[in-house]
DNA sequence: AATCTATTTGTAAGCGCTTACATTGATAAT
DNA sequence: ATTATCAATGTAAGCGCTTACAAATAGATT
C-alpha cells in the first residue's frame, strides 16, 4: 500500500530488513554464513516484498547460472523426449534448470541456439551426436562451457559422450535379419549429412552384410528425413523395385512405422511378404501392427547418466568421462524368414 | 597470438575498432544509426575477435531479452511437440528464441519454471491451459511479463488464449458416438486436477449425453495419467465391468492407443465389440489398428497464431486477443455401431 | 588487561551492456 | 558571416547482483 509498484530488488530487501545487500545475498546463497536472527529478519522481508532474484544480474555477477542447455534436432517425435525428460528430472534434483531448444536438424539453427544458450549463461550444454563444425567446439572451449555429446558413443572419439554404439547395435540387428535368411535387403535411413547416428547405423548394416559374405554394395539405400510419411514414401519406392527387397531395415521406429503404414495401404503383408525393422524402441514400436523388431535404447538410463556426467563436468569434478549405454535387440513380429514366393 | 585468451567484451571490440562502446553497441543493435565506414571497422573487429554479446549483461541493461519461454506439461508424448515446433519456427522468424521447460504435470514444478524463465528475462510466456494458481498470474503481472494461454480456449475466459474449445469439440465427438447407437459409454480421462482441458473434455461428453436424454451420471469415468500403459490398464478395468461399455471415449489419442493395445491383448475386437475414440489426431491416430476416430486439432496453426499473438503482446501491439482454433471431427475405423451380441 | 582469533556484517568494486544526454562537426538557412 | 539544424559519436550513469576485503564484535588465550 503506497509502496512503489515495481519489482523489488536486493536493495529493497536490504533496506526493509535493515542490513546490507551483502547480507541479503548471503542469506540467499549461503545461509549458514549468517546468524539465525538476521536470517529470519531478511527472509521475512523477502517474503513480504515478494522478492525474486534477478537472474541476469546474478549470472553476471556470479558467472554461474545453474542452467543447462540442450539442443535437440527435433521435438516432433518421441526419440529424444523420454531421455530428455529423465535428464531434466535429474538436473532438477541437483538444482539445475534445463532449457531446451530444437534445431530442426539444421546445423545453422543449432549454431545459433548454442550461441543463444551460451550467451544466456548456460553452465553446460548437452548436444546430440558428435558431428558438427569444429568451430563450435572451439567456441565452447573459449567460453569455457563444458559440453557433453549424447545419443551417440564412439569408442575412439575423444569427446566426452554418454550414448550408445549405433554402429554395433545396428550391426547386431542386421545380423539377425541376415540370419533369418534375407538376402535382398534394403534400408531406409535418415539423412546422413551431419548426423553421425544415421551414418553409423548404415555402416552397421553394411558391415553385417560384408561379414556374411553379402555384397554390401547391393544394399539399396533410401535416405530421407525422419517423418512417418517419408518412411511410407520410401517404402512404396522400394516395393516398386525388382527384385523386391525381402527385408527393410529402417533407421528408426518412426520410419518403420511409416513403412508399415504404407505396406498396409499397398496390401503388402508384413512380415510374410516383407520384413521391417526399426530402431530406438519408442512406444510406437509396440503399438504398430505388427509390432516392430527393433533395437531397444534405454533412454532413461542415458538421460540419467548424461545428467550425472554433465553436472560433474560443470562443477569441475570430471574432465568428461564417456559412458556407453548398452542397447538390446528386441525381437517382435515384424521380422520373419523370407517366404518362398516372395522372390 | 599473445592476446588475452578470455572472452572478448564490448570494450575490447571498441578498443580494437578505435571507437566508443556506445558505437559498437549501436552497430549491433541499430546499425543505421552509425555511418557505413565506422560500421565496417567495428564489424571487422567483432569478426576478428570472435565477439559474442553477453546476454545477461544485455538483458540487464536493456530489460529485453528477445526470449520467449514455454512451459509444457510433458515432452514425453507428441501432443505438444508439433504445435511447439511451429511456435518456435514463427518466433525465430521474428527474432525471438524459444526456451522450453517441462513441468511433468506438476503445478509446483511449473511455478518454479515460470520463475526461472521470468528471472532469466523472458519477454513473454506461453502456458498450457488456464488452470493455475492466481498468484502466478499476479506474479507475472507484477513482473510485467505478458503470458498467453494455449491449447485451451474458453469463450468466457478473460485471459488471452490461443487454443481450441475442448468442451465443444469433445461434445461433437460424443454426439456421433451416441448417434452411432451407443448407450453404454465409458470414458478414460486424463487427470482432471489442475487440467482444464481434461475437465472440459469430460464435460463435453456429459453434456452430449444429457442432450440425448442419457443419464450423464451413468458415464463410467476412469481418471489416469496420460500414458499408453495407463490407457491399457483403464481399458482392462472397463472390460471387467458388467454391463460392458460398448464405446470408450478417451481423453486423448495416447490413452486410446493404450486401450487399443489392451483390446488386442484381451482379444476384444475393435470396433466390432467395443468402439474407441481419441482426441488430438496426432500421428499415432492413423498408425494404430484400427485407425482412430478422433478430433483433429490443427496444432501447427495454433502454434503459428500463438507466436503471432504473443509477440504482438510483448511488443505492446496487442493487449491480448484470444483466438479460437477450429477443430474437426475425424471419423476413422475405431468407431462403429454397437453390435447386437455385445450386450 | 592486552592480544589474538573467529565470526558476523558492511563497504564498494565490478560484471558487460544500453542509452540519455552532451559534444562535435558539417550543412542549410538566414 | 552568423545561427539553427542535424547526423554521428562519445561520456558516463546505471541495470541488480556477488564477493574480496575491511570493520566490528565477542570470546578465548596469555
Amino acid at each position: 500500500m503506497g509502496k512503489n509498484r515495481s519489482v523489488p530488488t536486493l536493495n529493497d530487501v536490504a533496506k526493509a530488513a535493515g542490513v546490507s545487500t551483502a547480507t541479503v545475498s548471503r542469506c540467499l546463497n549461503s545461509p549458514d554464513q549468517v546468524i539465525e536472527a538476521t536470517r529470519q529478519r531478511v527472509m521475512q522481508a523477502v517474503e513480504s516484498l515478494g522478492y525474486t532474484p534477478n537472474f541476469a544480474a546474478r549470472v553476471m555477477a556470479a558467472k554461474r547460472s545453474y542452467t543447462i542447455g540442450a539442443i535437440i534436432p527435433t521435438m516432433d517425435n518421441a526419440i529424444f523426449a523420454r531421455g530428455l525428460q529423465e535428464f531434466q528430472d535429474q538436473l532438477r534434483e541437483s538444482g539445475y534448470t534445463l532449457l531446451v531448444s530444437s534445431s530442426a536438424y539444421d546445423p545453422e539453427v543449432e549454431w545459433e541456439q548454442i550461441r543463444a544458450l551460451v550467451a544466456r549463461g548456460a553452465d553446460g550444454l548437452l548436444l546430440i551426436g558428435y558431428a558438427r563444425d569444429e568451430e563450435i567446439y572451439s567456441y565452447l572451449e573459449r567460453h569455457q562451457v563444458p559440453s557433453l555429446v549424447a545419443w551417440s558413443y564412439h569408442p575412439e572419439a575423444h569427446r566426452p559422450s554418454v550414448g550408445f554404439d549405433n554402429l554395433n547395435a545396428m550391426r547386431e540387428l542386421a545380423r539377425s535379419v541376415i540370419a533369418a535368411g534375407h538376402r535382398q535387403i534394403a534400408m531406409i535411413s535418415g539423412k546422413m549429412l551431419g548426423n553421425d547416428r544415421a551414418q553409423s547405423r548404415v555402416e552397421g548394416v553394411t558391415q553385417a552384410m560384408s561379414e556374411s559374405g553379402l555384397n554390401a554394395k547391393s544394399l539399396t539405400l533410401v535416405e530421407t528425413t525422419y517423418e512417418i510419411e517419408k518412411g511410407a514414401e520410401a517404402f512404396s519406392q522400394l516395393m516398386a523395385l525388382s527384385p523386391r527387397p525381402t527385408a527393410i531395415i529402417c533407421g528408426n521406429d518412426v520410419l518403420a512405422a511409416g513403412a508399415l503404414q504404407e505396406a498396409r495401404r499397398l496390401g503388402v503383408r508384413v512380415p510374410e511378404q516383407v520384413s521391417v525393422t526399426g530402431f530406438d524402441d519408442i512406444e510406437l514400436a509396440q503399438i504398430v501392427t505388427p509390432s516392430l523388431t527393433t533395437v531397444h535404447v534405454p533412454h532413461r538410463e542415458m538421460g540419467r547418466e548424461a545428467a550425472r556426467e554433465l553436472t560433474a563436468m560443470v562443477e569441475g569434478k570430471s574432465e568428461g568421462q564417456s559412458v556407453c549405454i548398452k542397447t538390446r535387440l528386441v525381437v517382435r513380429n515384424s521380422l520373419a524368414e523370407p517366404s518362398c514366393n516372395s522372390k
